[in-house]
DNA sequence: TCTCACTTGAGATTCATTCTCACCAACCAG
DNA sequence: CTGGTTGGTGAGAATGAATCTCAAGTGAGA
């Protein structure tokens, strides 16, 4: 249940937050803007400030539910923080997104940060290309 | 000489991006925002504005003078674009920027692009840690 | 139910970046 | 050299994502 998710990192069970939850949970989309959060929810019905949605994303992202990325052009997106670590690939055209996990650069960006005396703590690792004609539903250009 | 740089790539060439390309080269930092390159040609006797400066940056960006990075929580910087490829590692703590480059990754880029039916065409890798502590020069915490 | 610290919604605010537009400066033909 | 044409420039206004403010609302323990 979302209720014990949000009780077990410390936040408050409130409306607002369980809805953002849910629809994190049941999205088409994985990887959502908080724009697009704030929208369909407000479409759906719910009374609900933009302020809101921010807030509880930045508190989620803070308890390790979700996490943020940013590519390039676009907004902020934030994803269930579910499952193993992947990293992404984006579509300059139609802008899909598929995931991915490769443990060779996992383990390389690592031996790599140790060369250089740096304690990895995080990584962001976006690739960027066209996806092949059939799947691309590029609006046209 | 930098006049030539513009030339070839088809910029007039004027002062000001005269400027900034001069100063993106002698800087101490590689990596620098539009802010600062305005800060430190204001400060050193140019009159120039704000929007020439992020104007001039888009172009030679557009032109592949220069390559453009977005560090998780900073704003964007912009460094030249001279020898090879490079990724970089950024201390979270002091905000230090190192550059690498490791063929793997590389090479582990483009055939999980391949494999997904993407045509690679870009992409972005950043490492974030903390440097040791005899190079951090984090200002308490 | 009562209470109160924590939350929320609406709107104002911030701040990086972009746009607008009157003025100006490269470049070239004369 | 010029003068004209074209594109570039600076100042300030505008944009838009994200954050802050604050009065009003609401979970959850007592
Ligand atoms: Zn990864
Ligand atoms: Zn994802
Ligand atoms: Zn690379
Ligand atoms: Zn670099």
């Amino acid at each position: 249940m979302e209720s014990e998710e949000l009780r077990n990192v410390g936040l408050k069970v409130t409306t607002p937050r369980l809805k953002i939850l849910g629809l994190l949970e049941n999205a088409k989309s994985k990887h959502m803007t908080a724009e697009t959060i704030y929208r369909q929810l407000s479409e759906s019905g719910e009374v609900i400030g933009l302020a809101t949605v921010y807030r509880a994303l930045a508190q989620f992202e803070a308890a390790g539910l979700i996490t943020r990325h940013q590519f390039e052009g676009g907004q902020t997106v934030f994803e269930l923080e579910r499952g193993p670590h992947h990293d992404h690939i984006v579509c300059v055209r139609c802008g899909r997104v598929e995931e991915f996990y490769d443990k060779v650069i996992e383990d390389r960006q690592r031996e790599i940060a140790e060369k250089l005396g740096f304690t990895l703590s995080d990584h962001a690792l976006t690739l960027y290309g066209e996806c092949s004609g059939g799947t691309c539903t590029a609006k046209n250009g």
